[in-house]
RNA sequence: CGGGAAGUGGCGCAGGUGGUAGCGCAUCUGGUUUGGGACCAGAGGGUCGCAGGUUCGAGUCCUGUCUUCCCGACCA
């Protein structure tokens, strides 16, 4: 195995591949476009999971679970969420396997065919608001206010680990409403809920904005999403929700009773975030040396590494580095003692840059003498030393000041790779030596965005909201236009 | 699903015109080491993706098939 990772300007998807796998986040597996995610990347995603699930909590959600098969009838409801859905699903069509006859293992046994086949679900609307029904029948029963946390399906041509795998986990979000403009708050609020965490504690700056029709959800009236910019100028959707209307209410045929006797159909939210945020978080912080973790998502914020000469020093060593860790501990801050005798501090020192550990905390002979410390920051690979006495209070001070720099930095390299473009000349130049975020007119129609979607495989990323009314012309037909819209080449 | 490339110990690779598999890293043992991926000595590990075929003989040639990666179409 290679020392170094291949570097991020040779070959940008070689870097990242290399870089999950290295940094023990994920694997391939025996499962063609189904990943495995390995503990250190897996404690990734259950503190992303936390937070979240804290978040939800706090707007007034509650989980529940819905099942993994769909029956193939429940599909066929909603037009327009088939005709989105339809092309990548899985469908279980027997239930029972039995010996081969010809001595080759086992087979599907033809006798067991299913009386109507089981979609595996790529998401999970329809088999909530058939469900939902039955919960539903006055305007007492509302909202309802569900999320789960699940695998979905959808059967994928090209996967990349946590970019785009043929199973992911995620949280789906299903609300229910009385009216219109609840369920329009609803959508809205949970974009800020995803949006603040993303920035906050991902460290991940984002656009907030609205798909045009051509890349809105297959079924919803309005599609929210916070983009996110990554180091090689691609856009990534890091979080959507759906305002889905009546659409689904009306499939499923779910109507309540007002306060005044009339029965109404129901008002309906979606939202979403997957281990695709995984993705994000490594593309947006990460440096050729390996992952770049923000302290408040990194399963250990704090290494320490002991460099010692036989067994009685790393005894004295361990002293100072339990107490330290207690300290640490006492004030909030995860940390790991690698006191392994099998790997040398060098090597140590690499794997932990690899695997994007925030501070590294080296304690050798000179710092016993001393009564120092040495601090390694991942971020800026900067070293320095500090009193021993000081690193209770001047980590977590560290940390916060690393989460900050990181999202700073990602929030200007953003800045410096968008632009306003008048000139198709300028946006097509921009697209294929340069890409980034291109502010710039659009006439609203589909064939335009298809248009330039062909010409230079950018899309409309979103219409940003509150966007600031602006008369212009569109970047490609010249047709009238009131405000820019983002382009960019997306993941 | 279209166009390319590749499948050989755990990983990365080498194996002109066919002759019975090798290198680096990793692993294991012993010793010396330990402030940026240590060193020396020794050891283990592969029915060459799979299935057919040609041949006295196939990692090598032929056919089929599966998988992976890259580039497109689709998508969170």
């Amino acid at each position: 195995m290679g020392k170094h990772l291949t570097s991020r300007e040779q070959d940008y998807s070689k870097w990242y591949n290399e870089l999950v796998v290295k940094a023990d986040l994920a694997q391939t597996s025996a499962v063609r476009g189904a990943m495995v995610i390995k503990p250190y990347g897996f404690a990734i995603w259950e503190r992303i999971q936390a937070d979240l699930d804290k978040r939800f909590k706090e707007t007034g959600h509650m989980n529940a679970y819905f099942p993994l098969f769909i029956p193939k009838s429940y599909f066929s409801k909603e037009a327009s969420h088939v005709e989105g859905f339809a092309k990548e699903c899985a469908v279980v069509t027997h239930y029972r396997l039995m010996d081969d006859p010809n001595g080759n293992g086992v087979i599907v046994d033809p006798s067991a065919k299913l009386e109507e086949e089981l979609i595996v679900r790529p998401t999970s609307e329809t088999i909530i608001w058939n469900t939902y029904k039955d919960w539903i029948q006055s305007y007492r029963d509302l909202p309802i206010l569900v999320n789960q946390w699940a695998n979905v399906v959808r059967w994928e041509m090209r996967t990349r680990l946590f970019l785009r795998t043929s199973e992911f986990l995620w949280q789906e979000g299903h609300t229910a409403h009385a009216t219109k403009q609840e369920a329009i708050a609803e959508a809205e609020t949970m974009l800020d809920v995803y949006s603040t965490f993303v920035e906050e504690v991902m460290a991940i700056p984002v656009l907030r904005g609205v798909k045009t029709d051509g890349e809105r959800f297959a079924g919803a009236l309005e599609t929210y999403c916070i983009e996110a910019m990554m180091q090689d100028g691609k856009a990534l959707q890091a979080g959507t929700s759906h305002f889905l209307g009546q659409n689904f209410a009306k499939a499923f045929d779910v109507k309540f009773q007002t306060k005044e006797g009339t029965q109404e159909y129901v008002w309906a939210t979606s939202w979403g975030v997957s281990t695709r945020l995984m993705g994000a978080l490594i593309m947006t912080h990460s440096d050729d040396n390996g992952l770049i973790l923000p302290p408040k998502l990194a399963p250990y914020q704090v290494v320490i590494v002991p460099i010692y000469r036989g067994q009685e020093q790393l005894d004295e060593i361990s002293v100072v580095a339990e107490k330290l860790m207690r300290e640490l501990r006492d004030n909030g801050v995860t940390v790991k003692y690698d006191h392994r005798d099998t790997h040398k501090p060098g090597w140590k020192f690499n794997q932990y840059e690899l695997q994007g550990v925030p501070v590294r905390i080296a304690i050798g002979p000179k710092d016993l003498e001393k009564g120092t410390v040495e601090v390694a920051r991942r971020d800026t690979l900067t070293k320095s030393f500090m009193d021993q006495s000081d690193v209770s209070t001047a980590i977590p001070a560290l940390l916060d000041e690393i989460q900050v720099a990181l999202f700073e930095k990602a929030l200007k390299f953003r800045d410096d790779h968008s632009q306003t473009v008048d000139t198709w000349e300028e946006f097509k130049d921009l697209m294929k030596n340069n890409p980034g975020f291109v502010y710039a007119h659009w006439d609203g129609t589909q064939e335009t965005e298809d248009k330039i979607k062909e010409l230079t495989k950018a899309t409309i990323r979103c219409i940003p909201l509150n966007n600031k009314l602006e008369d212009g012309k569109c970047i490609l037909t010249g047709q009238p236009s009131t405000q820019r819209v983002v382009f960019a080449k997306a993941y």
